[in-house]
DNA sequence: TTAGGGTTAG
């Protein structure tokens, strides 16, 4: 039995923050029959730069709704085109409910609609049910595998969509150009994987798939990820200018991901000399590289393009500026630029707060936060929480921060997360309360990491622990094995209590395990 | 009727 004519279902999941307002007053009308009017909230709304491909989505889906309101039998090709739909629109509820549907309809045999069903589940960040669709599929062709190794591939696990595409390849079902890309844009998440990129490259050239944009923007994107700039530089430069604003969008970002923004202004004065047309996605890019470089008069100089261009209604943009006029030392024009933003989510409102706490206006930053808290227009996340802890952090507010950590959970049924764990340990630490830091570390539901360790051994410098101390740095030797810092720290803090002998100790063991001092200016003893 | 690249907050 489905109720997706049922509004109150829509409403539900999205009350919280405008943005979601939005979507569900789209969703809303879209479910009543109001099409136009959901056009209208949707033409409105700050997500609907999330996919370029929602406009053919309304009608569909709407159509579907209706129809199922009132009674229609689907066919298959219309369950296919809704799911689609669905896809694009990132509607995981509708699309479940269509699936339930597809098995009371005996569907569920269909190569198709259970292509359509891996692809929505993934779109919608269910890899799990994604996979549970694709393992219990007859058969496979090249698109339902590439539809699940693309799918893992987007959430982040891949190491898994290699997997997957190792499984592939044992089949009769030979990968084409799009498996490749799902699986090469996989790679750059997880160091684990990185080397398996030049392997596919490999493929890809055997194959002679090495002219295809699509391939080339993701192979230019992996090799700047792994730091190999000059592959990067090289498939570029097999590209005519022009060809595809995705790839000058890749290069521009491999620059200045790779500390040479110069360069990546460089190409964007040649694409402007040029007159080749620039996209959102380039100005987001070119103004990442100003905030880098700091130079706020070609920031300025882009932000008048951007107004130029009407792109100052898209929220990547206005992000991009925010945080450009921020690291250019000019929070007051950041801030003007937020007043000016058409829309306002929740990640502008953040950017805004991370803004105001990286100038060093962490009370600023912490006022905005309670203010848009207390008038409801704002549903903090794990992210905002972290910026919000950080500041509490640089401005030594313990007692704040512990507040900002607690109501977390009681207010917003957020479970802190590692990040926020690793601000309340420092928040601890630096205050010299390293008892309590030490308890969080020993209580929380993870595994301490080097950050947190690290936090504590400078301050038992600071505060003269010996014993923590120690601890500290002998779980930093393990998880650092390389890394010198440690073993100079634990020295000094030896050097500062009178062991002498330790300090000896602590060379000899350095010079036992290989770790080089090379640290010039550090300030250890001996 | 099924799949693809590049951009935001710490």
């Amino acid at each position: 039995m489905l109720y997706i004519n049922c509004s109150q279902n829509y409403i539900k999941p999205y009350i919280h923050g405008y943005q979601l307002v939005t979507t569900g007053m789209f969703k809303l009308y879209l479910a009543c029959g109001f099409t136009s009017t959901a056009h209208k909230v949707f033409d409105k709304s700050p997500e609907r730069h999330a996919t370029v491909t929602h406009d053919q989505g309304y009608e569909a889906l709407a159509s579907f709704v209706r129809g199922n309101g009132l009674g229609k039998k689907p066919t298959n090709y219309e369950l296919c085109t809704a799911l689609n739909c669905c896809a694009k629109t990132r509607n995981s509820q509708l699309g479940s409910q269509i699936h339930a549907k597809i098995l009371h309809m005996g569907f569920h045999h269909n190569l198709y609609i259970n292509s359509s069903l891996v692809n929505v589940y993934t779109k919608c960040g269910s890899t799990g049910d994604a996979k549970k669709v694709f393992d219990g599929m007859e058969f496979h062709d090249e698109v339902s595998w590439t539809s699940m190794i693309c799918g893992l591939s987007q959430n982040g696990q891949g190491g898994e969509a290699l997997c997957l595409f190792k499984e592939m390849l044992a089949t009769r079902v030979r990968p084409n150009c799009v498996t490749y890309v799902s699986v090469i844009s996989g790679c750059t998440e997880q160091e684990s994987v990185f080397k398996c990129g030049e392997l596919l490259h490999a493929h890809v050239i055997i194959l002679g798939h090495e002219s295809n944009s699509f391939l080339i923007s993701s192979l230019i994107d992996y090799y700047s990820k792994c730091g190999k700039m000059d592959i990067a530089v090289m498939l570029f430069g097999s590209c005519k200018p022009g060809d595809d604003v995705v790839i000058l969008n890749t290069m521009i970002s491999a620059y200045t991901h790779n500390q040479q923004g110069g360069d990546a202004f460089k190409l964007f004065r040649k694409l402007r000399d040029e007159n080749i047309i620039v996209s959102e996605h380039t100005l987001t890019s070119i103004l990442d590289a100003c905030g880098a470089l700091t130079v706020i008069q070609q920031g300025k100089q882009v932000h008048a393009l951007v107004t130029k261009m009407g792109s100052d209604h898209n929220t990547f943009v206005v992000g991009a500026l925010i945080e450009m006029y921020s690291k250019c030392g000019n929070i007051d024009e950041a801030s003007h630029v937020f007043d000016q933003a058409v829309y306002k989510n929740n990640i502008l409102w953040t950017s805004l707060i991370t803004a105001y706490a990286q100038s060093g206006r962490g009370l600023d930053a912490l006022k905005i936060f309670d203010n848009l808290v207390m008038q409801k227009r704002f549903y903090p996340d794990h992210v905002c929480f972290t910026v919000v802890l950080t500041a509490c952090k640089n401005s030594g507010l313990l007692d704040k921060g512990i507040g900002y950590f607690k109501k977390m959970t009681s207010d917003y049924n957020l479970a802190p997360e590692i990040d926020q764990y690793a601000c309340l340990i420092d928040l601890y630490a630096r205050k010299g309360d390293l008892k309590s830091a030490k308890k969080v570390m020993d209580e929380m539901p993870f595994y301490a990491n080097a950050v947190m360790w690290s936090s504590l051994l400078s301050s038992c410098k600071e505060y003269g622990n010996v014993e923590l101390g120690r601890e500290a740095a002998y779980k930093l030797f393990e998880l650092e094995p390389s890394s010198p810092v440690p073993y100079l720290i634990l020295a000094d803090i030896y050097a500062g209590a009178g062991l002498w002998n330790e300090v000896h100790n602590i060379r000899k063991l350095m010079n036992e395990n290989g770790v080089r001092k090379s640290l010039a200016g550090w300030s250890c003893v001996g």
